[in-house]
RNA sequence: GGACACGUGGCUGAGCGGUCGAAAGCGGCACCCUGCUAAGGUGUUAUAUGGGUAACUGUAUCGGAGGUUCAAAUCCUCUCGUGUCCGCCA
């Protein structure tokens, strides 16, 4: 949610962003319009209020037949004043609808859709069937071959887009999440395992019911509650109506930063016919969140550093990647800016997101109600999230770090994560790989 | 799953139809006192929102939603959450 104040005073800037992210600007004059409504018809209710409150003084004071008297002239006020507080809730209702309607306004984001990115950077040599010397197999290939993605069996025991991570491949994605997790822990991040069934309230609260129903799982029957599509969910949930005391660092600008565990579920209603092979696109993943809470005048900074991590990451497993500065078009109603690593796919000929890094300024945290109290007054923090799902992963190592013989090589780095195995080969004629 | 209890300000906790945005304590802040430390004293301290340059002032908020009433933290209904005991179970 926006800062309805930030749109009285800005209402240009608004409308700009809205433009830049291929919305509807005139929404920001419905809003406007509404705001002065709500705020006249709540005047009336306050000055009714104010009556009643005055005469029911009276009545308290009296007895016997002036009370009687009077508690027979009030009746008409009463009504007037139940009349007014349903008026006041209706334009509240009207005036919410459209606000939550409204995304946040960008910061920098290039304007325009999915195509319109800016590439800021690219980082080392894109493998090619020329460089490589052999044509490379695509990772759905390679998994199979060697035995640690299963998506035959996937599909026949969870449905289309499941698969079975076995042996070496179970043990990368663990040890991904743990490689990630240490990244983070020496950058100050608390780990957290957090929930994955959340209730509704939390659900909405985050802005993930709405215009996101249909990618989210609901469970039904007696439990009224959803299958996270990320652990961002749950820890922007965890400080919901809270005020937040930053550390003294810094001059007590510190932020509170959390690395969050979990799985995660994605219905991909949208996304038939997309990615269907292997395990670019699936219903269930883990997922690596880390999750900042600072002080608006921080964001920026906190973003720069959560793209370096992930950076440092990618650099770590020894990948070709690019840096895009998402379009504004492209970026989630709550984020003003968005950077996401796209790692070389060379079977593919084209980057695969890897990791995302959005500023939600207090967007979010406005509608959770996360404040921190300063010298200036009660003010909205703003959170940010960088994410990082094994699974992209997973597919990355073994296109880029795939040998003429179907081997695949583990980044050095990545070893004490998975045992210290340093090639994944073919299972030999029985057991299982890399137990 | 069965039984009971409870949800009040940053925290603990009183209030159980009007004088209650709400006692008291803790914590926070400011000042005073004390040689230092420890202690002590005085004052101040919820959130949101409207009006006003401001001083100030109106209104709302006692888990949430409805209801009764001239008037609700207080009574009623529903709902959500939490706790305890028993049962079951990893």
């Amino acid at each position: 949610m926006i800062d309805i104040k930030f749109v009285r005073t800005n209402p240009e800037v608004v409308k700009a962003s809205q433009v830049a992210r291929q919305e509807d600007p005139n929404i920001v004059d419905e809003l406007l319009r509404l705001d002065d409504k709500k705020r006249a018809v709540r005047q009336e209710f306050d000055e009714l209020r104010r009556q009643q409150g005055e005469i029911g003084k009276k009545i308290a004071a009296l007895s016997g037949d002036e009370k009687v008297k009077l508690l027979e002239s009030v009746a008409e006020l009463a009504k007037q004043v139940s009349d007014a507080k349903d008026a006041v809730a209706k334009s509240e209702e009207e005036f919410d609808d459209t606000m939550l309607r409204i995304q946040n306004v960008i910061e920098g984001a290039p304007s325009g859709g999915e195509e319109d990115f800016v590439v800021l950077k690219e980082v080392g040599e894109r493998n090619t069937e020329k460089s490589m010397g052999f044509k490379p197999k695509a990772h759905w290939e390679l998994g199979e071959a060697l035995d640690i993605i299963d998506t035959k069996r996937g599909s026949k025991v969870g449905g289309s887009r499941f698969y079975f991570l076995k042996g070496l491949g179970a043990r990368l994605d663990l040890g991904l999440a743990n490689m990630a997790l240490e990244l983070a822990v020496e950058n100050g991040f608390t780990p957290m395992i957090t929930p994955t069934l959340v209730r509704p309230e939390i659900m909405r609260g985050t802005g993930f019911i709405g215009r996101h129903d249909s990618e989210v799982y609901r469970l039904g029957g007696e439990d009224d509650s959803y299958l996270v599509g990320t652990s961002e969910v749950a820890l922007a949930g965890y400080h919901q109506d809270e005020f937040i005391e930053f550390p003294e660092a810094n001059g007590g600008l510190e932020a509170l930063r959390y690395a969050g565990f979990s799985a995660c579920y994605r219905r991909e209603a949208g996304a038939a016919g997309k990615d269907t092979r292997g395990i670019i696109r699936v219903h269930q993943f883990h997922k690596l969140e880390m999750f900042v809470y600072c002080p608006e005048e921080r964001a920026d900074e906190e973003h720069q550093r959560l793209l370096k991590m992930e950076e440092q990451m990618i650099r770590d497993l020894e990948l070709p990647y690019r840096v895009i500065d998402t379009a504004a078009g492209d970026l989630g109603s709550s984020a003003a800016r968005k950077f996401d690593c796209e790692a070389w796919l060379p079977s593919e000929n084209r980057f695969l997101e890897l990791t995302s890094t959005s500023n939600c300024t207090t967007f979010q945290a406005r509608r959770l109600n996360i404040r921190t109290k300063s010298a200036d007054g009660n003010k909205t923090v703003a959170t940010l999230n960088g994410t990082l799902a094994t699974t992209r992963w997973i597919v990355a190592i073994l296109e880029n770090h795939q040998q003429p013989d179907g081997t695949v090589i583990i980044p050095e780095k990545l070893r004490p994560f998975v045992g210290g195995v340093s090639l994944i080969e073919p299972p030999t004629t029985k057991g299982v790989n890399g137990k």
